[in-house]
DNA sequence: AGCACGCCGACT
DNA sequence: GTCGGCGTGCTC
């Protein structure tokens, strides 16, 4: 009797898998990986992917799908078999993994095809362009933009001067630009001159392109060693071939300078992929990567999932950065599922960074990643000297030492740039009251607030919440209030104060909030006047600004008392990292870090021994005390807005810890925050000794927690709180 | 997760 | 008398 088709349909559900839909009989049957439409409960017209097909169902009463969305599968096969690893890894529904890799615009039921984007380049000379537009100087302003950074759409050039996109209308009809719908890069002339290889560059370029199939590669080279440069041979390589390169980067700021320097060197087509682009326009590079109409598409996170016709090799850049490892959600690490992918598709994976995390440290020195070392810098730019200052008896002026102050003096009088570092933002971290001690903390979460100038307020940096400044301590009624430590926005203000002559930069989550803010504060430094550049966390990484001469990093200390075993590591790659912003060719660069710890023997080690040999020692320590990437960690969030049901319902956990061998488990304890946004949080730490074993504890865990219980399992954790 | 149902407290 | 809090249950 049943000769029905079922279909397996993935769903945001978070309760199984897939459900079970019947195909009406007058429906073409859809392929695995094709968009249906269907009802669910009460829902009608929800999205979801058709993940398997079979004869029967466990299941009685089957619905029907409604309507199907896609002839073609949208999610190739590949794609597929990469976001079940994904489920089954991070221990997540595969209905949640394929919502959260799906652009928001393939989940919604839209009828409209995905809309065309123009980009734009020169055809032209600067003096042609000169002699036509003598009359206008906005379109001599938009070409020389365009001439310097091209190819870029229409958006990107709107900032310039406001009706840019009429100006690049004349400047067409003038014959001096040219659109494209494509990303073309069709470059007739490849711009920048072909580079000689050093021999470290061409063993690791040999190295990756006479392999075939899967195979990983750690490329480890200080900041200036070229690996941007064997990349982009590695791309060209492949677009010959005509085959597709996914480039990733950790985040959003990096794309267009990573985009710029394979543009002038490719004969191709290439996309960025990254959280600041329109639903439309994410929607786009999905379907031009789909049918091979891009070469390469660099992304951010995310775009490990983009679906390529014809993926020959992934690059990932900055391996060991954070920004990979998504913080909420499902935690997944677009590295770790980079490799992934590279072993499900046969396809080499490099991955690039001069600070490896230590998981890919410890895989190269085991030998599973081929380690291909650069060790000579090749633009001669030398290391930068680096000297401690101790912070202990001085006093400080704007969170600097008088020392520090007389450096960015000197810097800026010979007509440098200054980058002052640190990791926190507003005017001061804590607000207390002189007489009693309290110190201000938020409602809903057990931190401090912060103080913020511009605005007055206190705000949490955990819940965003915001709160007018206290005239008296609410404790003792003392009027007498100050402010404690400093952030960006106070040292701004001081140096601002101090170098009145010298504008002075601020690049934070409150002075930028989008990727057109980045690109005009990045223009103002590229333009090279001496200036101090304050910033936290978002200036650490690859920019390249060629005036910075110093860098003073303030405030690392917090790290050597931290509880996460992981703090001493990402100290490292910060002071590396921040480190290789500062000099160039012809000027040495120096970096001062002001610390209360002069001397730790991680300065010791990092300082006088270099990366490597601290990455050594830290491997060693990680092992002896069994910890990843000696081990397989993962942690288990829990929260309630009750306390005591919270612990209630962590009960069963407690007990199914018994009985594994290989696994050891710490908690329920209570989270390092223990009350973010009014709920209480509690988390489960498994350390195991091998992967395997790993699973088996969260597969057995996930079963016995009760449903109703928010929590979320975090396989290979990298923050221990949060 | 959504979304509904259902059962108790405080307001026009 | 209703509006609305959130506990419980279901979704193929």
């Amino acid at each position: 009797m049943s000769r029905k088709t079922v279909l397996h349909i993935a769903l945001k559900v978070p309760f199984a898998p897939f459900l079970d839909y019947l195909l009406p009989d007058a429906f073409c049957q859809p392929p695995v990986g094709a968009r249906v439409l269907v009802t669910l409960g009460k829902r009608t017209a929800a999205v979801g992917v058709v993940v398997g097909v079979s004869k029967e169902s466990k299941h009685k009463k089957l619905k029907t799908i409604e309507r199907v969305l896609d002839e073609v599968a949208l999610l190739p096969e590949e794609l597929l078999a990469l976001l079940n690893k994904t489920a089954n890894y991070y221990h997540a529904p595969l209905g949640e993994v394929i919502h959260m890799a799906l652009p928001k615009w393939f989940r919604q039921v839209q009828n409209k095809s995905v809309p065309k984007q123009f980009w734009w380049k020169t055809s032209a000379t600067w003096e042609e362009a000169a002699s036509l537009t003598k009359r206008s100087i906005h379109q001599q302003t938009v070409f020389q933009y365009l001439l310097q950074n091209q190819p870029l759409t229409s958006k990107e050039i709107n900032h310039v001067c406001n009706n840019a996109s009429q100006q690049l209308k004349q400047l067409e009809k003038k014959g001096l630009v040219v659109s494209s719908e494509l990303c073309f890069i069709d470059n007739q002339v490849v711009r920048k001159p072909e580079f000689v290889l050093t021999a470290d560059q061409d063993h690791a370029l040999k190295s990756v392109s006479q392999t075939s199939g899967f195979n990983s590669f750690l490329v480890d080279g200080i900041t200036g060693s070229g690996k941007t440069e064997i990349y982009i041979r590695l791309i060209q390589q492949q677009i010959q071939q005509q085959s597709q390169v996914l480039v990733m980067v950790p985040e959003i700021g990096l794309t267009p300078q990573l985009f710029n320097e394979i543009s002038e060197r490719i004969t191709g087509r290439l996309a960025v992929l990254h959280s600041g682009l329109s639903d439309g326009a994410r929607a786009r590079v999905w379907e031009q990567a789909r049918h091979g109409q891009v070469d390469v598409v660099v992304a951010t996170r995310s775009g490990i999932f983009t679906p390529f016709k014809q993926l020959a090799l992934i690059v990932v850049d900055e391996e060991h950065d954070l920004s990979y490892k998504q913080q909420d959600g499902i935690r997944y690490s677009a590295r770790d599922l980079a490799l992934l992918r590279g072993k499900l598709q046969d396809v080499p994976v490099v991955l690039g960074s001069a600070t490896p995390s230590m998981e890919s440290f410890a895989l190269a020195a085991k030998g599973q990643h081929q380690w291909l070392r650069l060790r000579t810098r090749t633009n001669r730019k030398p290391l930068p000297q680096t000297v401690l200052q101790n912070t202990n008896q001085l006093t400080l002026k704007h969170g600097l030492t008088h020392d520090s102050l007389a450096q960015i003096k000197r810097h800026l009088s010979q007509g440098q740039q200054v980058l002052v570092f640190l990791n926190r933002r507003g005017w001061s971290p804590k607000w207390l009251c002189q007489d009693c001690g309290w110190i201000a903390q938020c409602d809903a979460c057990d931190a401090y607030l912060t103080y913020h100038k511009h605005s007055d307020r206190l705000t949490c940096h955990h819940c965003d919440r915001r709160y007018g400044t206290p005239e008296f301590c609410p404790d003792c009624g003392s009027q007498d209030t100050d402010v404690l430590g400093v952030g960006t926005e106070r040292v701004a203000a001081g140096l601002s104060d101090h170098f009145k002559d010298h504008s002075i930069l601020r690049f934070d989550r409150d002075t930028i909030k989008s990727a057109n803010d980045w690109q005009q504060h990045l223009d103002v430094v590229r333009r090279g006047e001496p200036c101090v550049i304050v910033g936290t966390q978002m200036l650490a990484k690859g920019h390249d600004f060629p005036k910075l001469s110093l860098v003073v990093v303030v405030n690392v200390d917090n790290s050597f008392y931290s509880s996460d075993f992981r703090a001493t590591e990402h100290l490292a790659q910060l002071l590396i990292q921040v480190s290789g912003r500062a000099g160039r060719a012809e000027t040495r660069g120096e970096v001062i870090i002001q610390t209360q710890n002069p001397g730790h023997e991680f300065f010791t080690l990092l300082l006088k021994k270099g990366y490597q040999h601290f990455a050594e020692v830290q491997l060693e320590e990680r092992t002896a005390m069994g910890f990843p990437p000696a081990s397989h960690m993962a942690i288990i969030h829990a929260q309630h807005r009750n306390e005591a049901q919270l612990m209630q319902q962590l009960e069963p956990l407690a007990q199914a810890q018994l009985g594994h061998p290989d696994v050891s488990v710490l908690g329920p304890i209570p989270a390092p925050m223990q009350r973010k946004q009014n709920m209480h949080r509690m988390q489960v730490i498994i350390n195991a000794n091998s992967r395997k074993a790993l699973h088996q504890f969260l597969f057995q865990a996930q079963s016995c927690l009760p449903d109703r219980l928010q929590w979320i399992v975090d396989v290979d954790p990298i923050l221990l709180d949060s």
